[in-house]
DNA sequence: ATTATACATTCAGGATTATGAATATGAAAA
DNA sequence: TTTTCATATTCATAATCCTGAATGTATAAT
């Protein structure tokens, strides 16, 4: 490998990940899982924006996908990732309880079977 | 700050570090010090393009300049910025070995003081 | 003051990338 | 098998960025 090819796979890595809503998804997902639909009713994008941007991720190995059903869920490949992103934002200047605040803000729920799941226990705890 | 306006900042930060010729200064400079005609020196690359990368690093604060005299040295602002990097290497499948002999490979000698010194200082050793 | 040297800035073009619209695919339900 | 729903892909164009050429500025030497 040239000394070139290396750096230039560094900056391919970075790259992927340099982008403010895909930021926002690495965020989101954090060490657990999301599937697309949680993703659009977390950020109110349009899907096929939001698949893009998941492309892009998963073509540099930075997300990994599978499939339930329809579903597919999206989680990190390597949780140093969000390390990395995470100590970009210190150096950046942005406070990590800011960006961890909107990691963890509670998402409209979606049609995906853990929403349903978690709106059908929020039923029965309200009704009863 | 908006939520929208911390990973902006996140990302102008990661873009300033995202691109193969700045790497390679990251990793020349490392936890020293290096002027200008150091890093034309070292890279073979014209002073205008690489003044241009320094300045897109200075700007969001990667790395601080000081003059001496006609020289400018530069340096990082802060030394996470080579860690984030060596982290991104590791993840992005580059051995840091590879990148670090990168580093510390002997450049050609310029023209600062520094170098200056070292030369006479080898010469003298040289013809001693 | 003039010249030389080290570095910084501006600018135009070409190359890349981001974005939205449209459409395709794949799985499950009817 | 037709339809529906969740997600993926393609495509065109608008926006952005990279790069090299030319030129400007600051410092020191003459």
């Amino acid at each position: 490998m040239k000394t070139s090819d290396a750096f230039q796979s560094i900056s391919h890595s970075l790259r992927a990940i340099d982008h403010s809503s895909r930021l926002q998804i690495l965020w989101a997902i954090g060490r657990g899982e999301m599937c697309v639909c949680h993703l659009e009713a977390k950020f109110g994008w349009r899907q096929a924006y939001i698949s893009q941007h998941l492309m892009a991720l998963r073509k540099v190995g930075v997300l990994r996908s599978r499939r339930r059903g329809k579903f597919v869920y999206y989680r990190l490949a390597d949780v140093r990732w969000l390390d990395l992103a995470r100590m970009a934002a210190e150096l950046a200047g942005v406070s990590l309880d800011e960006s961890n605040a909107f990691a963890t803000a509670p998402a409209p729920l979606c049609k995906c079977p853990p929403c349903q799941e978690r709106e059908e226990s929020l039923t029965i705890s309200f009704t009863m």
